[in-house]
DNA sequence: ACAATAGTATTTATAATACAATTAAAAAGG
DNA sequence: CCTTTTTAATTGTATTATAAATACTATTGT
């Protein structure tokens, strides 16, 4: 199970949200009243009652008495909330959900490598550096590379030194793994790829914002670029 | 009070909340027990835990058996949770808040603006022009013209048609209630501002992307460039 | 003296029950 | 038909009891 480690609360949290998120229960459905919920997941109204405030916490759905538990609009869902990323993963593949995640990427991340350049400290530096070289190093296996290429990203932006960056690791993190289920079968990590990251790292050593951010503004156009051809080639076979 | 229509639960939330996001509790200290806080806001522990949960589930503590309520590393804070940014707003202005907030700004709305230009539909369009209308129009008091800008920038990013730029519209908007605060005494609402506004509705209007990004991104350097020398200026005093 | 083990006490986790408050929907009244 | 009142369904809060987890302490054996 996986889970199986948790409290009940965190349990039924994962359960509902997860559900949610993959569409189980839609914008504006009901989820089961709290006695169901309890009868469901054969606990007390005490875990179940926390679950739900815990999902109201995270945007998902609303309480009230006579009303019931429903979801709420998905503006209102905390996308950013590292469960709710992790939900949205759990969920199938879709070339729309990846543009999404690359299109405020192309926002954050050179931005990120502008502020680095400014910013970076050695040792953040020497973070960075150091992924790099388990990139190169992981010939072996493809899961190594990419988790190497997760560390990359994740260096850059806490070298922004700004908070609001930091905390958007999680969203980055999810981004890049809906991207590897995508290219894993598509795209090869490509040499041209890693020496892409080299030269941004390059530019934020020797302190050059402008130039890190053009340069992984580029790359990151170039991704998007593809996903929005693909996109336009299924669209227009089903019509 | 402000929060006397709101159930006990949400009021122990709304207090807790503020108290950590202002520092009254820092990283890594205890909260009082659950026993405690129950009797300081004389409540039942079914609204204490309930609150309790609801912390933690926007990553602002953690709650284990024996080792009592802490305040968690402010890496884990979502700090795009709607709740938690209105906690940060409750407190002290502060320069470096501000240009932290400019700083991803910075990376979101140009982008934004970007894509509004690719798939702004006829209503959202339409949105913008009236948030701009009420700009204008608003010569009285300073506090329509900072809602109509507020607006302005919020239907930009609906324009978007990308749900997570969507959910930055509450990061977006406390960015937008933190500069009022400075600028308010510092820098008029001018007509440069308005004129800035309207040459870039204009670029998304006639679907030039790049354009789009490059005006928002001029306008929102310049005005990270003033709180950069305010800095500096306030670093040098303090040698 | 020290390490491993077992025990203890503190704190949160869960359960069960009772009652209060809210409110959507039905019933009553005009 | 409209307004008001009543009802009933559902969540909100309180209370008590017990279980589970774990930091700390004491014990034991070497």
């Amino acid at each position: 199970m996986e889970s199986s480690h948790r409290n009940l609360t965190q349990q039924v949290v994962h359960e509902l949200g997860r559900k949610i998120m993959q569409g189980s229960y839609k914008v504006g459905d009901s989820l089961p009243s709290e006695a169901d919920l309890c009868t469901q997941f054969d606990i007390s109204r005490t875990a179940t009652r926390e679950a739900v405030k815990m999902l109201t916490a995270k945007g998902l759905i609303s309480s009230r008495p006579r009303q019931g538990i429903k979801v709420v609009d998905s503006k209102h869902w905390n996308l950013f909330d590292v469960d709710v990323l992790n939900w949205i993963l759990l969920g199938k593949p879709d070339l729309y959900l990846l543009r999404h995640f690359l299109q405020l990427r192309l926002g954050i991340e050179p931005e990120a490598a502008y502020l680095a350049a400014q910013y970076a400290q050695e040792d953040e530096l020497a973070a960075i550096e150091n992924a790099l070289a388990r990139m190169k190093d992981a010939t072996n296996g493809q899961d190594d590379t990419h988790e190497a290429d997760i560390e990359f990203h994740q260096s850059v932006l806490s070298a922004s030194n700004n908070p609001f960056f930091i905390q958007l690791k999680n969203f980055i993190t999810t981004a890049l793994k809906v991207n590897i289920r995508f290219t894993n079968r598509m795209i090869p990590v490509t040499v041209a790829e890693y020496q892409a990251h080299v030269d941004i790292f390059e530019l934020i050593k020797n302190k050059k914002p402008q130039a890190a951010f053009d340069a992984a503004m580029i790359t990151q156009r170039a991704t998007l670029a593809i996903v929005n051809e693909q996109i336009s080639v299924l669209e227009n076979k089903a019509l």
